[in-house]
DNA sequence: TTTTAAAATTGTATTCATTATAATTTTGTA
DNA sequence: TACAAAATTATAATGAATACAATTTTAAAA
């Protein structure tokens, strides 16, 4: 709590309670989660919390640079509080999200025309993870 | 209309009047449109065409690669029916998206898992674009 | 050519993630 | 303590995408 605590002022969002524990679910499940799962997931740990709340906070975790937010789903967003740039596989059949570790970072071997400014980077792929192609 | 027909059938679909049309608008627009503008583009001159027909078509191709599918918007899908390997930018300001062409190809020195197996790579970046830049 | 079954298209209704809105509560400060 | 700004909340609304069932088209068999 406290760990997520500071990284939300070191990224100048005051910590009220509800964004310090979406921030601090976000670090501590690596399970790149929608909106709806933090909400279901922390909702009996604070009855009071809205749906809204935690749509708005995310949004501005995310338009402050403290978590990432995943475009690999085209159904819905998913997020990340890992900061280190790393790419990301989804298994297009059960729906899990992982990290891929990126030797040579490829992402800042992007070449942008001038002019343009990069604010997030992403690198996506989906495909059959491991367990589900054993399952087949 | 005649490459359309041809890319289609390559990718082993049958080649309707509706996916046809659906394709060569894709191969001769490189704006990167969603399901609703290629709808309201294609149906002044093709007046019997459905929306639920767009969206049909457009996952088809998808799943038979015969075009891409990009989620670096959050809010809706973008098509591509460019197939070389590349890379997307999409301006937060004008929401336009563009492509960035990528050297030493960073897409094919991701590093999956043992028994991942990719069939889609997309590398996406956001941010602010040469002409938004100076507008502000 | 006619028949027939499968495939494709269509329009409508529905779902569901997300956003808008306005009221209420909380917070920091004078 | 009082007050204004910020944050949270519940509800309503939006809109992209899908489900569904009916209709039309297509391709092959008789």
């Amino acid at each position: 709590m406290e760990q997520a605590r500071q990284h939300l002022m070191a990224h100048g969002i005051r910590p009220s309670v509800q964004r310090v524990v979406i921030m601090d679910y976000l670090m501590k499940h690596h399970t790149h989660p929608t909106a709806d799962t933090i909400f279901t997931d922390l909702q009996p740990q604070l009855p009071t919390l809205s749906r809204t709340t935690v749509y708005n906070t995310l949004q501005l975790l995310e338009s402050c640079h403290a978590v990432q937010a995943l475009t690999i789903d085209s159904h819905t967003v998913h997020y990340d509080g890992v900061q280190e740039p790393h790419g990301h596989f989804m298994c297009r059949h059960c729906g899990r999200i992982e990290d891929i570790t990126l030797d040579g970072s490829p992402l800042h071997h992007v070449a942008l025309p001038a002019g343009y400014t990069a604010e997030h980077v992403q690198l996506n792929c989906t495909g059959v993870c491991a367990s589900c192609q054993t399952k087949t």
